[in-house]
DNA sequence: TGACAAATAGAACATTTGTTCTATACCATG
DNA sequence: CATGGTATAGAACAAATGTTCTATTTGTCA
């Protein structure tokens, strides 16, 4: 992105802190108000060179109608909670969806990525507990000993990956429940979906 | 908050998403064209309903001008992480907090709170690890069995809480650290700064 | 020095947007 | 049945807001 000039940092500033002040971005004459400027337009060029630069969008013809960066639908920036994935569905298709968490994507440190409910005990002693959110970033390999998410059927499994040679091995966290073995030819279709990043606990 | 009928809850999901999308709130005839109206009046009058039940901030004479309740500065609406608490500081002072957790207040449930994060394994068998976030509701009464976070001389820890008729029991998830108790006149200060209503981890 | 971008001023004008007043209809509740 | 909250329509008007055009100043860079 071009460069800023000192003036046209400060404008920007003003707009993003007015904009999380109020809810909304100021109008020309504000600006205008804020900086001492006598012109309109000496606000309305300020806007301008912002938008050509690339930091602002400027909606032509709408009173305060500005767009600051980080404005994107609400679904682009809370992560969604998948429930049961149908059969062929991509992960983030709408129909597998239950719900959002009210937490930025991005704070765990990746973009693509979705939480599943903890559903029993079987990861107890990675300190994990039914009904906590398990934050998954999507991806299909993993490494030995991460915690993936995997679609077994249509079913979602939270383990521990293990692969040798020619198994891979799924582990629960908990000595109660024996491992899961697939071998070429398992008749159950198996795909990860992705590894664990993040845990989120409510109560 | 008093409650809100269908309309008007359409009426603020709209609101919501509106300016999650665009960055700025709408005007009253795009509220009205969205949902058809035919009166500027259908829509104005649904604004003012909505601030009369405290959802939304009506600022009359501006365009476009709707503060919606998640407006508020950055810092006033994530989590703050607290780190050594200074003695007599209120918890909350700026001098005690390290940083900021993308998420919004009130995903827990509440709206004052803050975070601690964990250094550690006294509370394991709570399926709390070392470098977790404990999401602390300040308050400064707790029950039996409660996970609290206490101040005691100026350092926070976090432990389940019990107390008998002329003691409090303060224990760990992990039989490995003895309980500490308190008496009348104990020389080391005690405070109750908060219980447990989440958890955060990365990783 | 000439060219050019950044910054600013002033003013007229066109649009967009909010306000207010008057009415009507429906529904629940006492 | 009267009352009050919710929901809606229509219209005239007032205020807020964006647009555009013309100029001037200043500093940088070739």
């Amino acid at each position: 992105m071009e460069n800023l000039s000192s003036k046209q940092e400060q404008v920007l500033k003003f707009l993003v802190d007015f904009n999380a002040e109020h809810g909304f971005p100021p109008t020309i004459r504000e600006l205008c108000h804020y900086f001492g400027f006598k012109s309109l337009n000496t606000a309305h060029f300020h806007l301008r060179s912002l938008e050509k630069k690339g930091y602002i969008q400027v909606h032509p013809g709408k009173g305060r109608g500005i767009t600051l960066p980080g404005a994107r639908p609400l679904s682009e920036r809370q992560i969604p909670v998948v429930g049961r994935i149908a059969a062929g569905m991509p992960i983030l298709a709408l129909e597998n969806i239950e719900d959002f968490l009210g937490i930025d994507k991005g704070f765990f440190g990746a973009e693509t990525t979705f939480a599943v409910q903890v559903r029993g005990d079987s990861m107890k002693d990675a300190h994990i507990q039914d009904g906590d959110y398990v934050i998954i970033k999507i991806q299909d390999q993993a490494e030995k000993g991460d915690i993936v998410a995997a679609l077994i059927d249509d079913e979602v499994t939270l383990k521990y990956f293990y692969r040798t040679k020619n198994q891979i091995r799924l582990e629960s966290a908990n000595p109660k429940y024996p491992p899961l073995i697939f071998r070429k030819g398992d008749p159950r279709s198996f795909r990860i979906l992705g590894i664990m990043i993040g845990l989120v606990r409510k109560r």
